[in-house]
DNA sequence: CGCACTCTTGACCGAGATCAACATTCGTGG
DNA sequence: CCACGAATGTTGATCTCGGTCAAGAGTGCG
């Protein structure tokens, strides 16, 4: 399913639009810079820790996620991203990334070099601020997870990730309804919420038994939106997904 | 000690300039720009969770921290701000804020109106790019402290609080040995371990038994830093901050 | 000088970790 | 198409880190 027709950046040129107002002019221009495709295995990474690649990645289709590691080889998860992502806009202005990005499911991947993403941001300052925007983004929900995992006890905490999922594939206009691809494992869920993954098959179970959620073959579906809500304590301003009439802020 | 002399903007000036590269004309220019400037008491808000103030905060003096709540009031404290950090710089592209800001100890705080520094940005491309390499940077630390609560036990995670916080201090400039103000009450550093009180009053004091740190006052000095970034698990690649001839990559 | 905030200590409790099987699913090659 | 092995998911028993509650000791500010 992954193979043809093979993936464009139109996930990411949605994106932009979308969310961040970026006009036709920005899109284009974009559009034509080199593109440097790649499959990656589920489990496998797209971007190393410390890696100094040259090169900025782009998820095109499947869903990948940031992490980082401790010294003693655990995982805290920081991030999931979906098709249309750029998972490490920090290598454009660093060189290096300190979070590593690996694939969650099978990912098709499109990479373009630092050096003519740089020169088009130059030339074209919508596009700088878009992808700044972008970052920002990627900010607030990153404090909506320290604040998840800080904050929150193990139920609330898995119930807050799926109600930010489903509402992040929403806003991309990557899902209608309440349910959206979930191609996660539990041990992944687990890294991603700093729980064991044994809390975190006990804690879904309890989600599904009260009818809260049905997950089956990396599908999900939010089964009870307004209760699921409740007890994630989940408010989604911070992703500013202002849907109806798109005027957000500009850099003009 | 606030009072006098009138703060200014050059501890940012500095920083952007240390960290981010921002040239002469950058500064010169942001030098110049009207700052509405105010006082703010220790537990003050600076910027209020979800605020539409119009504006941008530059902490001029002093130590302020960003913070969430959740739905019953529990607060995680997600950063925290020295002299010369801008906290919300998202207000300059989404208008709001999902995050509020505190002052931690007394802050001399700078606000910078969102139209004037918006249009600066346009004008001095290179501001913009700093601006944004600013954020890049917050987000690098916030993934730092992600994989801090939720991997890291309860020692090892303040243990690593202090080392970021230490170098941090002395990236900007703010101190050149292993000590630096540290004016935190027992409460506030719980709310940004996302830990209790009591349990952080024990781990403070094994540290302290055990020689790694001297607090009082306000004031804190790292006494075995080896030893204690050797517990934090601390790594300072992610803080960015090449000493040495600096050459951070830019967007030209 | 007294009240409020911060720090400290002790006793107890509980959410979630760890350990150890066992069950199920799935991809792979025969 | 089936068989097998490796991931993944499930369950139970036990342990522990850190939370909660409660009370006292400093400390500092008005």
């Amino acid at each position: 399913m992954l193979t043809d027709p093979p993936a464009d950046l139109s996930a990411l040129l949605t994106r932009l639009e979308r969310l961040h107002g970026l006009p036709r002019e920005g899109r284009a221009a974009l559009a034509g810079l080199p593109l440097h495709e790649a499959d990656i295995a589920a489990g496998d990474d797209i971007v190393r820790e410390g890696g100094r690649t040259g090169r900025c990645a782009v998820i095109l289709e499947g869903m990948a996620c940031g992490y980082r590691l401790t010294g003693d080889g655990r995982r805290q998860i920081l991030c999931f991203h979906l098709a249309g992502d750029m998972p490490d806009l920090q290598g454009l202005h660093f060189g290096t990334t300190d979070a590593g990005v690996a694939a969650v499911s099978r990912c098709r991947v499109g990479f373009l070099a630092h050096d003519a993403l740089r020169s088009l941001c130059e030339r074209e300052p919508r596009l700088a601020s878009a992808l700044w925007r972008e970052t920002l983004l990627q900010g607030a929900i990153l404090r909506a997870w320290l604040l998840n995992v800080g904050r929150r006890e193990a139920v609330g905490r898995l119930a807050h990730l799926i109600c930010e999922t489903v509402a992040r594939h929403a806003a991309a206009g990557l899902t209608t309804d309440r349910s959206c691809d979930f191609p996660l494992t539990q041990s992944v869920l687990a890294d991603a919420l700093g729980l064991s993954v044994v809390h975190v098959n006990r804690v879904i179970q309890k989600l599904r038994r009260e009818g809260f959620i049905a997950w089956r073959g990396g599908r999900l579906t939010v089964t009870d939106w307004e209760g699921l809500q409740l007890i994630a304590d989940f408010d989604p301003a911070y992703l500013h997904a202002h849907r109806g009439p798109h005027r957000p802020e500009r850099l003009p």
